[in-house]
RNA sequence: GCCCAAGUGGCGGAAUGGUAGACGCAGGGGAUUCAAAAUCCCCCGCCUUAACGGGUGUGCCGGUUCGAGUCCGGCCUUGGGUACCA
């Protein structure tokens, strides 16, 4: 049986020899489970037949599974394995139910940690990233990925960023993106913008300077325009996990509020008003101070004349621009002396402070403090002395002294003891809707909706990246360039040697001729930001050759990816720009209609952990080891160099400044890709961590050992082998086809192997004949194709299959074998097991109870009390109340 | 600070509101072997019991329910994001 029958029709010609190869096993029959020569066959016989190379084709259903690109640091790491081997799964498993599959790869090779590199180790960021992405496929090709690589781009090939550079001008053209002033940090001591991740304790990494906060003049894209329409859409994301979705409804942030103004007594000219916007309204007769950011045009003109006042902005300005670190910063605030009206009561005063935890990017830059409701007042009001007055009350009896801020939710009805408008006992939705009626029709102010989205800054003062095409000229002022001028090159001879952007100190690359009047004009520098990149490249793998940005009929085909890929990480930023961009795309004509939305289903996948291991070195910093280099005992690690005992942190994300990574090709080389596959898809659920153990590796070899001796066993029986139990073998095939179907279309990936554990299991003690044996083995196969695809093939070759398994169409359980007849029922006595009865499958409650209640353990338990009620649930449990 | 998750044996984890711990690892015992490796079989939450059994148990506190790992409220811890890391 293990010979290929020579007239078996084969449809690829190409790789019959490749198969004649297999099957030579015959005369030398390999005793053991054998990885490397079987990967490497396999993979010639996918790559002979071209069987990943995707090709247009109306009279297939089509399916694009894509798994987010990797930044191409240089090493592939667990976290890719498992990522890319749940893209592949999908993308077996559909080419066998007859999908045609795009399922393409490419780099996000822009980005900070190429320059970082030629800094710290000399050397051109080209040149790194083009070794590193060599470097990363040649680590990823082992993985017998089922990728068409012939659609395979980086970002920063001249002809990506060139049509990102045409994208850019599109949109531009269409009002999509503007400037404005934004802040950034300045290191003062490197004189450049750090990132965020460059500011450390608000001190640049390098320079170890006190960064502050400075205004650059910035390009942005319109997304927030499209904030509602971006919110709104998220209903019809059904194949999204809820967090995600709820996470971006959080993040565009639609809020509903009142903007009104309070009037100033001696204020500066230009200043008589200053303009706030509350989301809770209701709360006004609690107002107890008037906050403005150190950023807000008043602070700014008081600066002027007052030098302990300009001293306290200056100090606000100091330390990183991110929310985090503005919001967990000492709430400090300055009394400016300024007073302003209450709007309700022209005699009732405030004072204005300004405070540092007030950004001038949301709102007005401005909020009146209700230190009642709202513990950041009641923490300032506090700290400054300033007075605390509830608007409302958990009941009418609570006393209006408060210790701590009252803040129930804003569904929950309290009693308003300071209220205005509506009820005196309504929630806080009917008080801020009453509360604004009442502000409108009074001439107060005005119900407005407001969304936390920001436009989104794009500006990057860096080298390695999309140059935006752009002209500055003296007279015409800034010019796009002309789209035949594209692509606008990155410069190659670049230095690394000084901070700040090489751009701006290139001695030619800027000076151009300007399009528009064609006098001497200068470049635009800065460069996009990363997620520019990463925001389109879905669309351009549809037509990855085209001289447009994408090809309309290419993309009408294979568009939407059917189902994504990638961390949680991205839930946000990533995911929202690309939603924006499939929009600002379709607006501009780059993309058809149903892109809209380019993400069909979304599966975020958990991290690969492993533990860290940690000392100190000489100079107090921490050293951090490879797993390679320490021996562990009793959950203790020692280094095997000197033995000193070294700290060992659990279950950390994999990071190569921490050493803690496990590199996937010590896997391979030592047990092949199949059992790295399997193991990163066999011990947790895809959507959670996974702790990469080397017990683990071991054990899925092993059982990869196991299933091919198996087959092995079942190949070298008589044909004619009779057996007992065929039916019993048959029935666990069917129900392992079933759950596993399931498995793999639910991202249960663990589930569906647990499944397969069993089966094996049965398999192997099973006595059935060859016939169901083999039926069983070549099933087991099938359903083991699409994790461990080279194990696979070759069972399937062994046992006679026709043509590859992955052309074989996936097989469909036998409902008349899933029935089961009859049902075991635990007995519950008050909800606690004392029982069980095995019963007819569809036996009528009365009955069931009847035999429940006449079961030796239940009456022993019951002890001659009555049942006072019995619960019987067909087919899952029953019952008994006493 | 704010938003979103997660927390179950020694470990990874399973469980449409219905027998908590499937499956795997580690561990223990046995078979095979001159011996080992490999393989195969059995046991394996904790406490208690000679045993049958009983008690207890899903981060903590409380609630809903005939019944809660699962639903609700309040905490704790860990992780992700927080707009220039990708």
């Amino acid at each position: 049986m293990l010979a290929l029958d020579p007239e078996t029709p084969i449809a690829y010609h190409r790789i019959n020899s490749i198969l004649r190869r297999a099957t030579r096993t015959k005369d030398m029959p390999m005793q053991r489970y054998d990885a490397p020569s079987i990967e490497a066959k396999w993979q010639e016989a996918w790559s002979a037949a071209e069987t990943f190379k995707a090709v247009r084709d109306p009279s297939k259903p089509k399916y694009y599974v894509l798994e987010m690109f990797p930044y191409p640091s240089g090493r592939i790491h667990m976290g890719h394995v498992r990522n890319y081997t749940m893209g592949d799964v999908i993308a077996r498993y559909k080419m066998s139910t007859g999908h045609n599959v795009l399922h393409p790869m490419g780099w996000d090779a822009f980005g900070m940690p190429a320059e970082n590199a030629a800094m710290a180790i000399g050397g051109h960021p080209k040149d790194w990233t083009y070794n590193n992405i060599a470097d990363m496929r040649e680590q990823m090709k082992p993985l017998g990925l089922s990728i068409d690589w012939s659609r395979e781009f980086a970002t920063c090939d001249v002809e990506y960023y060139g049509q990102q550079q045409a994208l850019f001008l599109d949109f531009l053209d269409e009002g999509l993106v503007y400037r404005k002033n934004a802040v950034v940090n300045w290191d003062p001591v490197d004189m450049t913008v750090l990132a965020n991740e460059q500011v450390e304790a608000g001190r640049g990494w390098r320079s170890g300077a006190l960064v502050e906060r400075r205004e650059l003049t910035q390009w942005f894209f319109k997304i927030s325009d499209h904030s509602d329409e971006l919110l709104s859409a998220l209903d019809d994301l059904d194949n999204w996990p809820a967090k995600v979705k709820l996470m971006q409804e959080n993040w565009i942030g639609k809020s509903r509020g009142l903007q009104f103004a309070f009037s100033t007594i001696d204020a500066p000219d230009g200043h008589d008003r200053i303009e706030v916007y509350t989301t809770r309204p209701d709360t006004l007769n609690g107002a107890s101070f008037v906050g403005i950011s150190p950023d807000h045009p008043l602070a700014k003109q008081l600066e002027k004349d007052n030098a302990d006042l300009a001293a306290f902005n200056e100090d606000c300005r100091q330390g990183g621009t991110t929310a985090e670190a503005i919001e967990t910063a000492e709430k400090k605030g300055y009394d400016t002396g300024l007073r302003v009206r209450h709007p309700f009561d022209t005699a009732w005063e405030l004072p204005v402070y300004i405070a540092n935890f007030i950004l001038m990017d949301y709102g007005t830059g401005a909020i009146f403090g209700c230190p009642a409701h709202d513990e950041r007042d009641f923490e300032f009001a506090t700290k400054y002395g300033l007075p605390i007055t509830s608007t409302y009350l958990p009941s009418e009896e609570s006393s209006p002294k408060l210790e701590e801020a009252y803040v129930p939710a804003k569904t929950e009805k309290v009693f308003y003891n300071g209220g205005f408008a509506g009820a005196q006992w309504q929630t806080g939705n009917e008080a801020i809707n009453a509360a604004i009626a009442f502000c409108e029709e009074n001439g107060i102010g005005q119900g407005v909706t407001k969304y936390r989205l920001r436009d989104w800054g794009l500006s990057r003062q860096r080298y390695w990246g999309c140059p935006i095409p752009v002209v500055h000229c003296s007279t015409c002022g800034v010019v796009p360039e002309k789209k035949e001028n594209l692509p606008i090159e990155l410069p190659y001879d670049v230095t690394f040697d000084t901070p700040g952007n090489p751009l701006d100190r290139h001695p030619t690359w800027r000076n151009c001729n300007c399009p528009n009047c064609g006098s001497p004009a200068q470049r635009e520098t800065d460069t996009m930001d990363t997620f520019v990149d990463s925001s389109w490249y879905f669309a351009r793998f549809t037509s990855p050759d085209a001289d447009t940005p994408v090809n309309m009929a290419d993309a009408e085909y294979w568009m939407n990816v059917d189902q994504y890929i990638g961390g949680i990480e991205h839930a946000i930023l990533h995911l929202l720009y690309s939603r924006f961009f499939a929009r600002a795309m379709q607006i501009t004509g780059n993309l058809p209609a149903k892109a809209i939305e380019p993400f069909d289903a979304l599966f975020t996948q958990g991290m690969v952990t492993h533990a860290i291991y940690k000392s100190e070195g000489d100079n107090g910093r921490p050293v951090y080891h490879y797993p390679e280099q320490v021996d562990l005992k009793d959950g203790k690690a020692f280094l095997k160099d000197g033995g000193a005992e070294v700290e060992v942190i659990p279950s950390a994300k994999m990071s190569k400044s921490k050493n803690n990574v496990v590199d996937p090709l010590n896997i391979i080389s030592a047990f092949g890709a199949d059992t790295a596959r399997w193991f990163v898809l066999s011990d947790s659920p895809p959507e959670r961590d996974v702790e990469w153990t080397a017990s683990g590796a071991e054990a899925s070899f092993k059982h990869l050992g196991r299933v091919w001796s198996i087959c092995h066993r079942v190949s070298q029986m008589d044909p004619n082998t009779k057996g007992d139990g065929d039916e019993n073998l048959l029935r666990e095939m069917h129900k392992a086809i079933r759950d596993v179907t399931l498995g793999v279309e639910s991202f249960g990936f663990n589930a569906a192997i647990a499944k397969l554990y069993g089966f094996t299991n049965t398999l192997a003690k099973s006595k059935a004949s060859h016939s169901a044996q083999r039926q069983a083995v070549m099933t087991l196969a099938q359903l083991m194709a699409p994790m461990t695809p080279h194990l696979a093939e070759d069972i399937w070759a062994h046992q006679g299959g026709e043509g590859l398994i992955i052309d074989a169409p996936w097989p469909t359980p036998d409902e008349a074998m899933l029935v089961e007849s009859n049902v075991t029922l635990p007995i519950q006595i008050n909800g606690k097991r004392r029982g069980e009865i095995t019963v007819p499958k569809d036996m009528p409650k009365e009955e069931v109870e009847k035999i429940a209640l006449s079961d030796e353990a239940v009456i022993r338990t019951l002890d001659g009390a009555t049942p006072k009620k019995v619960i019987v649930v067909p087919g899952r449990i029953v019952n008994v109340v006493v």
